[in-house]
DNA sequence: AGTCCGAGTAATCATCCGATTACAACCGCT
DNA sequence: AGCGGTTGTAATCGGATGATTACTCGGACT
């Protein structure tokens, strides 16, 4: 469900709808370029209420940050369920229909880059290793599958980022990158709820 | 050869050396995070000239990847000539000892993030779009091959990125993802290369 | 009815950053 | 020596941005 920006809400119910915001936003701009104020505006709330809320424009990105995570393995685990039998490519499937939640793999990919970063980067590495460690020790992948398990999320998070899908129709060779791609299933829900255009998201 | 940083220079190779430092500088900071005159202090000149060198900042960020781009065909190109048996495998040694040159890497990371803005956007989805096509065009690898190829890359770039060495000795699946990832070799230059520790690069 | 507490904002501050301007130092040339 | 073009800097400006402060509004409960 969406949650309502207009009405005066629980606080609870605020900061879920705020992480969603910031969720898109930092995903669109990246963690220096977001602005809190882009945060407020895209949550429908004052840029003071954001900064309250969280503490700091860092606090903010962690907490957006550990949101993912957990949505991420979330929709890993349900992937997971089931036979044995094609679960890698269920999860792959649940990894590409997170596009619905807007900005969420480009903020994975954001943060991913932020390994300098004295409070964001070991945050991130703990993230990271979090879905290493589930896929090696809970689901019990072999080495090889999941380090191409996650180098294939790696490339689509590049081609989510770059928005290629822009070029879908002018260049030939993103056509190509696109219809003929290992994974048509997949290619077909990216090109659906990617982010394209002109548009911040 | 690294450029002296302190006499008086030509202005070309005033260009080359502000480029290098640029790309040391985005790489650890990112595009919006790096500012222009971290820029001119890792490059030993004054904010002002940094500026009037390349007009704006989006200029030298410009300008920054279509090196980075250069160097990693001309990587490529130098690795694949020869045999063609290993030849990707000798081409993905050579994207690893791109890691000598400090941040490029992590500035085409950078750079593949932000499809959505209208001047650099199109930018980086020309220089990916260059890359794929060098690979299937020029060296012929086929769709699956390409696919996996690319999708290693954005892992190491990740790898990279986030500083996952600084996990080495204390994350045991950190410590397996180095020790026992498919590409020892690469693994071995990545330790040597990769920046490490708290210092921005 | 009145009061109290949590939700929410307007106004403002200090800082940072990209860009501009005006000026200085150096070198080649006649 | 003196002139001119090129390399380079100090000083500064204006806008953006994260954070703080002081305030208002609304409803729940006596």
């Amino acid at each position: 469900m969406t949650l309502e920006a207009t009405a005066r809400m629980s606080s609870a119910d605020r900061r879920e709808s705020i992480l969603q915001a910031a969720t898109a936003v930092f995903g669109a701009r990246s963690y220096v370029g977001a602005t809190t104020d882009d945060v407020a505006r895209a949550a429908g709330v004052s840029q003071p209420y954001v900064v309250r809320l969280f503490g700091t424009k860092e606090k903010l990105f962690l907490a957006v940050l550990d949101r993912a995570v957990q949505l991420l393995l979330a929709a890993f685990r349900s992937a997971a369920e089931g036979p044995e039998e094609g679960r890698l490519a269920r999860m792959g499937g649940a990894y590409v229909g997170l596009l619905s939640e807007r900005g969420l793999l480009q903020t994975l990919s954001t943060a991913f880059l932020l390994g300098g970063d004295p409070a964001i980067g070991p945050a991130a590495r703990r993230c990271f290793s979090e879905v290493w460690g589930y896929l090696r020790d809970e689901v019990g992948v072999d080495l090889a599958e999941a380090q191409s398990f996650l180098a294939n999320g790696m490339l689509i998070n590049t081609i989510v980022g770059l928005r290629l899908i822009d070029d879908y129709d002018t260049d030939p060779r993103v056509t190509e990158l696109f219809d003929e791609l290992c994974m048509p299933e997949k290619a077909e829900i990216i090109q659906q709820l990617a982010p394209r255009g002109s548009e911040p998201w």
